[in-house]
DNA sequence: CTATTATCGCAATTCGTTCGCAATAAGGAT
DNA sequence: ATCCTTATTGCGAACGAATTGCGATAATAG
């Protein structure tokens, strides 16, 4: 299996686009991370490794992981979108509690079932899906 | 069954908050469109009745829809949150087209036996849940 | 090594959403 | 019915995430 940087440069090539260090250290950040980030994280994370980038660097990176399938967008939160990993990770759900957003992640095969139906339904070339179940975890639930 | 007013006046007078004319009239504006809609679609067709609300006010109330259990979000795209109806609408998943925005829906029984496995297994008390499936359309998939 | 031009950093801008505040009006008390 | 308290409104300013314009820089082709 390909590394992620690996991934990343060859869809760089193929894109006709330069290899800069700039993007490859928001890659290197991107999975330095476990699983879940948003902007402000890879730009506090790489400022404290001293690497001088910009904010808007990473904005403008963020479309080319996600057209490259490393990430793709996990949840709109905060006021800001929040991506996770693909490449490297297996699929995944969220379990969400509404009232202290604790986040559970389960994997739930049933799931692949259903794009492979409604893909067919609706002639839909499917590529992946979200699921979030949400409700009120053990600790939460005591209190309503 | 209650109508939306009628239950949106309900959990108004619970929570000891005020009915106003305001509020009333973005409740009808939300179901006056059918599922989907933003908080510019609501402020454009209140507008376009010649009711002088504003936008404060509708971005305001959105919350106390949420709380209500009459409207849930639906998805971050273009920048701002979508909603979409709860009450008094079969729960439906969404099947979207990368390329064009298309959205189609559908509903999947199977999915309530998930909220149920995992709600077991992880102690939580599932109140609902959000499934996107995405790919390419019919239409666009011919150019992949 | 040089030329071309994609990419960078910075600052300014855009846009969705929230907030501060004075005016207004809802609803309980009189 | 009228008064009084204070929640709610509308306006415009403020905020924050994300985008963009532009001159400087540096990655690749020749």
């Amino acid at each position: 299996m390909k590394s992620e940087i690996e991934v990343f440069r060859e869809f760089i090539r193929n894109k006709g686009l330069r290899k800069t260090p700039e993007r490859e250290q928001v890659v290197r950040a991107v999975f330095a991370i476990h699983d879940h980030f948003d902007v402000d994280e890879l730009y506090v994370l790489l400022r404290g490794q001293n690497e001088k980038i910009s904010k808007a660097t990473i904005y403008r990176t963020i479309p080319l992981l996600l057209e490259s399938g490393l990430i793709q967008e996990a949840y709109f939160e905060d006021g800001h979108l929040h991506y996770e990993h693909i490449y490297g990770h297996e699929h995944h759900c969220h379990l969400r509690c509404l009232d202290c957003g604790k986040v559970v992640e389960f994997t739930e095969e049933i799931v692949k079932d259903v794009e492979g139906k409604v893909g067919e339904i609706y002639d839909f070339l499917v590529t992946g899906h979200k699921l979030e179940v949400y409700g009120h975890c053990g600790k939460c639930k005591v209190h309503k």
